[in-house]
RNA sequence: GGAGAGGUAGCAUAGUCCGGUCUAAUGCGCGCGCCUGGAGAGCGCGUGAGCCGAAAGGCUCCAUGGGUUCAAAUCCCAUCCUCUCCGCCA
């Protein structure tokens, strides 16, 4: 959510943003004529609110009988008026709402101009991409290395649950287990994240308050007996974590990390991403987040950059981080940076984490405030989200990266301690 | 799932029976000041959030949503949540 004012005040600016993310720029002055509309009727509303409660505290003291039927009876008349008004008031106001919801954050300055992802900006590479020529054989991509390994099972998943399901079993399954323990004992451990358990379905607003609703409705599973929504990644759980609440300063920043499955119906993506397990309906991931003072988000995005890649590098799996541009950065980010991974198998680069800065998009739909000093007026907190890290792409990566040439897997050293003595996966 | 009790502004409580200066009180906490070598104690003052308005000022919020009424924290209905007991269960 954009503050009103801003809206208000620099119409134009708003405009811009929405230009340079691709979208139509009328949105801003549809919200605008709203606003105004539902000014008027608030304060016709009011005045006629001011009104009653005023004649109704004089006729508690009034003791002539006639003067005070006379007064009911004006007041009678009075409240039908204004009830009429705030009917008017509320479809105003509804429709208010829901429109302004549909507006994405400002994109930061620092965000590079472009239409879509082909305008992003490769910022750095890490890591010496294994030269399988060399060695001797063509590596293999993941969706071949698993049934052949018996740790990836395509067609029992679809049996279960339809296409983009898959199972994974025995070593693979231990693997995935592995890679999940060990992300969490790193950023709590190293990284200062303190770990939440988090339910795994979710009530309405607070798909709205992390932004996915109205927007990304079609993109959700959803119990209709008890409007619960299952989450489409643990970030919507966090950022409602501190709903409706005023921190204090020294509270700041919040590090959170949590362990959850993530569901996605990707209506959308039909056709894309097919063969493998890289686009499913439900997947694992690791996710940081963070609340933080407006000062410091940005450089705390940095941060969160660099615990993502310190991952990959303990894991020694080559990777680029990517800045987005401004058509790509997600609905309410103002600015973002995707970790993607070398996989050698398929010869392209996998997106396994997006760090955003929120900055108080969410904030202000979930109306978390922090209250810069004592006595001070609460402020919208700023918020943060990033993978650390998204897996069956992470699995992907170690299973085509640590591959090889008699189609076995060496388990990366860090993970050992969870794999149960499994240093090699094999037939 | 059944029975009972409850949900009031950071926390704890009063107010609800019997509608009208409740414009929501009190304690704790918190902030500022006095006092002190310094701190504590003590004393004094202050202290919810949001919205509209140029301002004066006004409006909203007593779990949530409806309703009754000139007027609702207070009366009525529905729902949610918490606690106690019972039942069931991993």
């Amino acid at each position: 959510m954009l503050d009103i004012e801003l809206i208000r005040n620099d119409p134009e600016r708003v405009r811009e943003a929405l230009r340079k993310r691709n979208d139509d720029p009328a949105l801003v002055d549809e919200v605008y004529a709203l606003d105004v509309q539902r000014r008027e009727m608030l304060q016709k509303v009011e005045t006629l609110r001011a009104e009653r409660n005023r004649v109704s505290k004089e006729i508690g003291r009034m003791q002539d009988k006639d003067a005070r039927q006379a007064r009911i009876a004006e007041m009678r008349e009075l409240g039908e008026q204004l009830a009429a008004s705030e009917e008017k008031l509320r479809e105003i106001e509804a429709a208010f709402a829901e429109k302004q919801m549909w507006l994405p954050n400002l994109p930061h300055e620092s965000t590079p101009l472009g239409p879509d992802e082909s305008a992003n900006v490769v910022v750095r590479y890490w890591g010496e991409r294994r030269d399988f020529a060399a060695e001797g054989f063509e590596p293999i991509p993941h969706w071949d290395l698993g049934p052949e390994l018996d740790i990836l099972d395509f067609e029992r998943g679809v049996k279960l649950s339809g296409s983009r399901f898959y199972i994974l079993k025995g070593a693979g399954a231990r693997l995935q287990r592995a890679v999940i323990f060990w992300m969490l004992d790193v950023q709590t451990r190293q990284n200062g994240y303190t770990e939440v358990y988090l339910p795994f379905v979710v009530k309405r607003e607070m798909l709205v308050g992390a932004g996915q609703l109205p927007k990304f409705e079609n993109n959700l599973y959803h119990d209709v007996e008890d409007d619960l929504w299952l989450l489409p990644t643990a970030e919507v759980a966090i950022t409602n974590l501190h709903r409706d609440e005023i921190l204090t300063a020294d509270q700041l920043p919040l590090n959170y990390v949590a362990y959850t499955p993530c569901f996605r119906r990707e209506k959308m993506s039909a056709g894309r991403d097919v063969r493998g397990i890289k686009r499913g309906h439900q997947f694992d991931k690791v996710e940081m987040y963070k609340f933080t003072t407006p000062e410091t988000s940005f450089s705390e995005l940095e941060a969160m950059v660099k615990n993502a890649e310190g991952l990959l590098q303990m894991l020694e799996i080559p990777y680029r981080v990517v800045e987005l541009c401004t058509g790509d950065i997600s609905f309410g980010a103002a600015k973002g940076f995707d970790l993607e991974v070398w996989a050698p198998g398929q010869d392209a680069w996998l997106e396994v984490s997006s760090c955003s800065n929120v900055t108080d998009f969410q904030a202000r739909r979930a109306n978390i405030r922090y209250r810069p000093e004592p006595g001070a007026k609460p402020q919208f907190v700023h918020t943060l989200n990033g993978s650390g890290l998204a897996m069956p792409r992470l699995l992907i990566a170690i299973m085509e990266n640590y591959q090889q040439a008699d189609g076995s897997i060496v388990v990366p050293e860090v993970l050992r301690p969870w794999m149960g003595g499994i240093d090699v996966i094999r037939r």
